[in-house]
RNA sequence: GGUGAGGUGCCCGAGCGGCCUAAGGGAACGGUCUUGAAAACCGUCGAGGUUCAUAGCCUCCGUGGGUUCAAAUCCCACCCUCACCGCCA
């Protein structure tokens, strides 16, 4: 939610971002029309139920004054109280269909401001999915051809390594699922472990968070517009799977006010994630790079919003720091406004090269959400003057853990059909500084 | 799943359906006093909305409905917490 004074005193603001996402700005002339009327409502509504509670008062006045009275006065006052029940049964009924229509009306203003995303960040570029402005390259993609072999795709690697399975996770729960076996599962473990020092090192509280929230949260951090159909939903319970560890710990502080000093607050979640991945049949459907469930370690931020853009600087600095710990080559881009979230102002994407797709491919991705989540979730804290306001929410993922696999796997591979483990890792994988294929073991 | 108790403002805690729509205490903040501090005393002290307004007014006593001229207070449903029992990772 975007604070509700811009769409009265800018309203062309709002309009403007919503074309430069590529989203109708009908939307927006649709919500003045209706804010404008709620607010004619509600004054309406107020006015009534001031008479109302008034006149309510006296009568309550009154009551005490005949309880207390003598035989003489009593008659003159209980003919006096019947006389004001029957306007303030009146006046009940207007009351009511006041706040009804008012009612209504905000819930209509509410549903309004669901449609409306995050005002995108000036600095973004604009334009469509292919829009992004490429920021920086990191290391050098390796030329197999000049190393004399072809290499093989993470799956092949994964496969002969005892590491990844997809036909028997394919047997037990269907497509786009995976077991990760023997050196696959110690590897995620490695990474983990990896991720969580760094963090915590770098000042962020560790968190075990829920993976299954109620609908509150969902719709607080922004997943159940657009995104509504890549999330799971348990009917019976009327609960969801979380597609990524931002939306508990988003979460965990709402309807909260913060202390100004303990901010900015900064955690590292580890879940897992769950995403329908409806409208990609047919993409990726090799290996595990789009999955249906997956770890990941997610970095979450809560900060003054004059902080925001710094700390989304920070965010993306530890993204890479970790990437440059895997020794992978990989670019940093500006995503474009057409793809951002619904609730990011601006999202920096790290796409780790990918050997046999000869290209990059989205591994981390860091939002500055600014204050849309907090606005909604209500997490405010008291600012230097000492007023009640929102702060300003960013995430950003450490590891994603299938696509950081296929990362490792495939540029780290050797002309035997080996795995060079990064030193970085090889602490938490009984100092080994290959995995090897079962049979060369 | 069963039984019992309970959910009130930052915390504790009172609140015969009206006659102050939240008493009282603590914490916090400001001040007086003090060399400084503590104590004592005085004052301030929830959030949201509307509004030019930190003036007024409206809303909020777990959540959602209902009864009433009027509801924290009555009725219904649900949620959560605690204790014990049963089952179980």
């Amino acid at each position: 939610m975007i604070d509700p004074r811009i769409l009265r005193t800018a309203p062309e603001r709002l309009r403007e971002s919503q074309l430069r996402r590529g989203l109708p700005e009908g939307t927006v002339i649709e919500l003045e029309k209706l804010d404008a009327e709620h607010r004619e409502a509600l004054h309406k509504y107020e006015e009534l139920r001031s008479q109302q509670k008034r006149l309510s008062k006296d009568i309550g006045k009154l009551k005490g004054r005949i309880k207390k009275s003598g035989s003489k006065e009593r008659p003159v006052l209980e003919q006096e109280s019947e006389s004001l029940l029957a306007s303030a049964g009146e006046l009940a009924e207007a009351v009511k269909v006041a706040e009804q229509r008012a009612d209504r009306l905000g819930a209509e203003v509410e549903d309004a401001w669901l449609t409306i995303d995050n005002l995108v960040d000036p600095q973004a570029p604009v334009g469509d999915e292919d829009a992004f402005r490429v920021i920086t390259e990191v290391g050098t993609p390796r030329d197999f051809g000049a190393e004399g072999f072809t290499p093989l795709d993470h799956l092949q690697l994964g496969e002969a390594i005892g590491a990844i399975d997809v036909e028997r996770a394919a047997k037990v729960s269907g497509s786009r699922f995976y077991y990760l076996v023997g050196d696959g599962a110690l590897l995620e473990l490695a990474l983990l472990n990896l991720a969580m020092n760094l963090a915590h090192k770098n000042g962020l509280r560790p968190v075990l968070p829920p993976a299954l929230v109620k609908p509150a949260a969902m719709a607080g951090t922004g997943f159940l517009g657009q995104a509504a159909e890549n999330v799971y939903h348990l009917a019976d319970d009327d609960m969801y799977l979380v597609g990524t560890a931002e939306v508990p710990l988003a979460s965990m502080h709402a309807d909260e006010i913060l202390d100004r000093s303990a901010l900015p607050l900064r955690y590292v979640g580890y879940s897992p994630c769950f995403r329908r991945e409806a409208g990609s049949h047919g993409k990726d459907t090799r290996g595990i790079i789009r999955v249906h469930q997956f770890d990941k370690v997610e970095m979450f931020t809560f900060c003054e919003p004059e902080e925001a853009e710094r700390e989304h600087s920070k965010l993306l600095g530890w993204e890479r720091e970790f990437m440059d710990r895997l020794e992978l080559p990989y670019r940093v881009i500006d995503v474009a406004t057409g793809d951002l979230g619904a609730s990011a102002a601006r999202k920096f994407d790290i796409e780790a090269w990918i050997p046999t797709q000869g290209r990059y491919r989205e591994v981390t991705s860091t939002s500055n959400c600014t204050t849309f989540q907090s606005r909604r979730l209500a997490i405010r804290y008291r600012d230097e003057e000492g007023r009640v306001a929102p702060v300003a929410t960013l995430n950003g993922t450490l590891v994603a853990m299938p696509r950081v696999i296929v990362a490792l796997l495939e540029n780290h591979q050797t002309a035997d059909g080996r795995v060079a483990i990064p030193k970085a890792l090889r602490p938490f994988l009984s100092d080994r500084a290959y995995l090897t294929p079962l049979q060369q073991q």
